[in-house]
RNA sequence: GCCGAAGUGGCGGAAUUGGUAGACGCGCUGGACUCAAAAUCCAGUCUGGCUCACACCAGGUGCCGGUUCGAGUCCGGCCUUCGGUACCA
């Protein structure tokens, strides 16, 4: 008979339902557990293999910490609000809020079908009220620290379509997602949260965490700390002073001109007359230009000279000054010293215009008038540096620093490349900004008590050239709460970024009213220990997470520093080598597998296929492979109804008491345990799969020949171990054989008998000069005299030793003998 | 370009601190059951050589070299694939 998968799945999620298993008492929080997944985005289409993929596997961890004792809270929500259910409702008409809602009733429905334990009390979702208040009332709390702040900043922009894009709207060559027209950047005033104050903690803190280590090698990266010192250049015949940020102050005597980023304000103030014209003709061309050339391949630099010139403070030269797309108003002070000597990009610029190239740090073995054919940007001895000649260039950077700042000629300091996040989106599904724009007062913050700043539902969607929620009079017109004239509300919304920087607190009481969350829960149950998502999110949600943290904690909401104590990143299951999209049509649907196997099956050979880590290409061969494994498992187990019932249960056999199948019966399942939980406990669900299937073989094998209280002791113990990755399955097992209630409900799990792990005979590896020869088995343990014996008796070694001498021997007990010969 | 990860049978993939390469599964081949097929069960399955067969021999973890009694694992140099990043001074 084929196990009826489908009834006695749907048998226990009504049980698990009805009999509340997987309401996690929050009240009880020693050995607490939080384990989490990135929530779901509701899309239309419904969930797909990645999800599955992302999901299953977490779950069965966290079941199987369930069964080791851990008060486990496994949660799940909705990532509600977003550009796609905008761009949804453009196309079709149906209002985001309609279409979210609808999606969410699906989704919720398809992940029950899964079997996860999750806790449907703390289901939420982000584009309800009683969420996104909270996201003003946290916007609030910036804006009070100065942590909010508003200032002009590009966006890209569709002159067809008359709207802003996201990044990822933008496609490889330019141009606009939906229309093909070359998008351009256009300055709009928005806001920003300053993640950048907590610059040097985010830093730090990835140190105290365990994540994998290249997502921390990504943050890092991001952040991108910097030392350095900063220098000021006189500008000639001008009080102006240009301050340049280096990393190299050991090179400043190699200086030969000096690069200002063309948006740079200073450059309207140096800019000699003769040259006024060229400097606005090629910054008009960079602007245009921009966004096409940065995506396309390696740029050539380019730049103008603007008449004016800098004098170097350590030798007094006068140094021509540019302007040039590669100096970056956003990064350090918008302004470069450039050593062509030692730096590639000045020392690339310096060859196409002809600017001089100074050695000022010569390389071992070189000479200093040799011709350079690259820069050199490595350590070395310094020369034409004054009285810092001879010096190494790393002392330089030191010795040249202390002097400017003697000298009061530059400071040291620290740069990130980390920038302020930019929390505006000139759209209309998410969370509006609570800031009122009053013409007399400038800009006003909603009052806490006025929250929430209601989401109203009848906006023109259709791009029109301004954010949506401009369009609903009654939305945007308002009093201002401080003068009480006309005033009108900001008309952007958030990032839903914000949204999933703090979702793990409220997960913990979704319908809390008084705060943003329950704090006496959160300090109890945050941290959240094992977080498991995608590694796309490494530099966004990631890190915008970890800093609302700290900005929690700071305000004390929050006792920790930290929000993900423990991270793991599932791999990405792509299919005919690209990511399952909607676009790419290339979307496995699950169900379909679902439908024919089960969803014990289908999640079991999600963890299957190989490392959790790494993903992997998809394909449905070998999905067979644990459909059989399900069926010979509940096949098995049919043969031995209520034999838990019928027996003396043991905890422990004697060894030396069992005959020979119950011995090899016996030390397989104690083994087994052993490997699944340090596997599964690792994440590495393939090997703890395989494990079961050995053991499910050895059983098929030799278990008749068991006596009784063998038999139970085994399959009770199989059953248990089977719960965390085929939980509905586990269920039934358990209950064929006759154990009372749900595991889930009564959680059990069995430690290995350390004298079952042991075998008492080994096979030794013998080799002669490092080649396999012959293998014997011995008894374990065995030490090298008695195995020297075994291996010089032996006749494939007699005859491989003719005429040869021994030169040496080594022996790894119970592993290898070798025989050195010549 | 830079940073990171990975390359093992026909396929997905296993291999503690260097110590019997190919666990487990798919697929394939042969057999049993069946009127037949499916399903199921049993056996075999890294490659080459030799053998009726058992056995035996040789080679083998992307490529080249090194360390070692011994390397999939460590070191140096390449090649390929996949992620991340894009002039960060």
């Amino acid at each position: 008979m084929r196990y009826p998968f489908s009834e006695i799945e749907s048998k226990w999620q009504k049980y698990w339902e009805e009999n509340k298993i997987y309401k996690t008492n929050l009240s009880k929080t020693d050995n607490k557990l939080y384990a989490l997944v990135m929530f779901i985005y509701p899309s239309g289409a419904k969930l797909h293999c990645g999800h599955w993929y992302n999901y299953g596997p977490t779950d069965s961890w966290a079941r199987y910490k369930k069964l080791k004792g851990f008060n486990v809270f496994e949660p799940m929500g909705y990532d509600a609000f977003g550009l796609p259910a905008e761009n949804y409702a453009i196309k079709t008409g149906i209002h985001p809020f309609d279409s979210t809602m609808t999606n969410i009733n699906d989704i919720r429905q398809q992940l029950k079908k899964m079997g996860c334990m999750y806790d449907w009390n703390s289901e939420l979702m982000t584009c309800v009220p009683h969420y996104y208040r909270w996201n003003q009332w946290l916007f609030l709390q910036l804006y009070k620290k100065g942590l909010a702040y508003r200032k002009n900043a590009p966006v890209n922009w569709c002159p067809k379509d008359q709207t802003v894009l996201a990044n990822e709207q933008v496609q490889s060559d330019g141009t606009c997602e939906r229309c093909g027209t070359v998008v351009i950047q256009k300055n709009l005033t928005q806001w920003f949260f300053k993640i950048t104050d907590y610059a040097e903690e985010l830093l730090e803190g990835l140190n105290k965490i365990n994540w994998p280590e290249k997502t921390k090698t990504m943050q890092r990266n991001w952040i991108g700390k910097s030392t350095g010192t900063e220098v000021k250049f006189k500008v000639e015949n001008s009080e102006e002073i240009i301050t340049v940020f280096t990393t190299r102050p050991d090179t400043l005597f190699g200086v030969t001109y000096v690069v200002i980023a063309p948006e740079h304000p200073l450059v309207d103030k140096l800019t000699a007359k003769e040259y006024k014209e060229k400097v606005a003709a090629y910054r008009d061309s960079i602007k245009s230009l921009t966004e096409i050339e940065r995506t396309s391949t390696v740029k050539e630099k380019t730049g103008v000279p603007i008449g004016a010139f800098a004098i170097n403070p350590v030798n007094g030269e006068r140094v021509p000054i540019w302007i040039a797309d590669y100096a970056l108003l956003t990064y350090g002070t918008g302004c470069v010293m450039a050593v062509p000597a030692h730096d590639e990009r000045d020392f690339e610029f310096a060859t196409k215009f002809n600017l001089p190239i100074r050695k000022v740090i010569i390389e071992n073995g070189t000479k200093a008038d040799e011709r350079l054919e690259s820069a050199f940007t490595e350590a070395g001895e310094m020369i034409n540096s004054g009285s810092f000649n001879g010096l190494n260039s790393d002392d330089g950077i030191e010795k040249i620093s202390d002097y400017l700042e003697q000298k009061n000629l530059g400071k040291r300091k620290t740069n990130y490349r980390l920038r302020d996040w930019l929390i505006s989106r000139q759209r209309y599904w998410g969370t509006p900004i609570p800031i009122i724009h009053c013409p007399k007062c400038g800009e006003v913050p909603v009052d806490e008590k006025d929250l929430p700043v209601e989401l109203p539902y009848d906006v023109e969607f259709n791009p029109s050239g301004e954010s949506p929620l401009a369009s609903n009079k009654n939305f945007m017109n308002v009093k201002c709460p401080k003068c009480g004239s006309d005033a009108k509300r900001d008309p952007d919304t958030m990032d839903t970024f914000v949204d999933s920087s703090w979702y793990y607190f409220r997960y913990l009481d979704p319908n809390y009213y008084d705060t943003i969350f329950d704090t006496s829960l959160a300090e109890k149950w945050t941290p959240v220990d094992m977080y498991v998502g995608g590694a796309e999110h490494a530099t966004m949600h990631l890190l915008y997470a970890r800093f609302i943290h700290k900005f929690l904690r700071d305000i004390h909401y929050a006792n920790s520093d930290e929000p993900f104590t423990n991270l793991i990143h599932q791999g990405t299951i792509t299919n005919q080598g690209a990511k399952m999209s909607k676009s790419k049509g290339n979307v496995v649907n699950p169900d379909e597998f679902t439908v024919e196997f089960g969803s014990d099956v289908f999640r079991l050979y999600l963890m299957f296929m190989g490392p959790y880590e790494l993903g992997g290409d998809w394909s449905d061969k070998g999905i067979a492979g644990t459909d059989r494994f399900v069926q010979r498992t509940c096949e098995l187990f049919s043969r031995f109804p209520k034999i838990l019932e019928a027996v003396q249960l043991k905890s422990k056999f004697e060894i030396s008491l069992l005959n020979s199948e119950e011995k090899s019966v016996y030390r397989k399942i104690n083994q087994t345990i052993k490997k699944f939980d340090e596997e599964i406990n690792n994440f590495r669900f393939n090997t703890a799969i395989a494990a079961l299937m050995e053991l499910l073989n050895e059983l098929n094998k030799n278990i008749e020949k068991c006596s009784k209280e063998i038999q139970a002791y085994t399959l009770e113990r199989y059953g248990v171990l089977l719960a965390p990755v085929a939980p509905h399955l586990a269920e039934e097992c358990l209950q064929i054989i006759g154990r009372g209630e749900s595991i889930f409900k009564n959680a059990e799990w069995f430690e290995p008998d350390a004298e079952a792990l042991i075998e008492d005979v080994v096979n030794i590896a013998v080799q002669i000069n490092g080649k396999l020869r012959t293998t014997i088995q011995l008894p374990m343990n065995s030490e090298q005299n008695e195995v020297k014996n075994a291996v010089f008796s032996d006749e494939k070694v007699i005859k491989n030793l003719d005429g040869k001498q021994v030169v040496k021997e080594i022996f790894v007990k119970n592993k290898i003998y070798n025989i050195v010969v010549r």
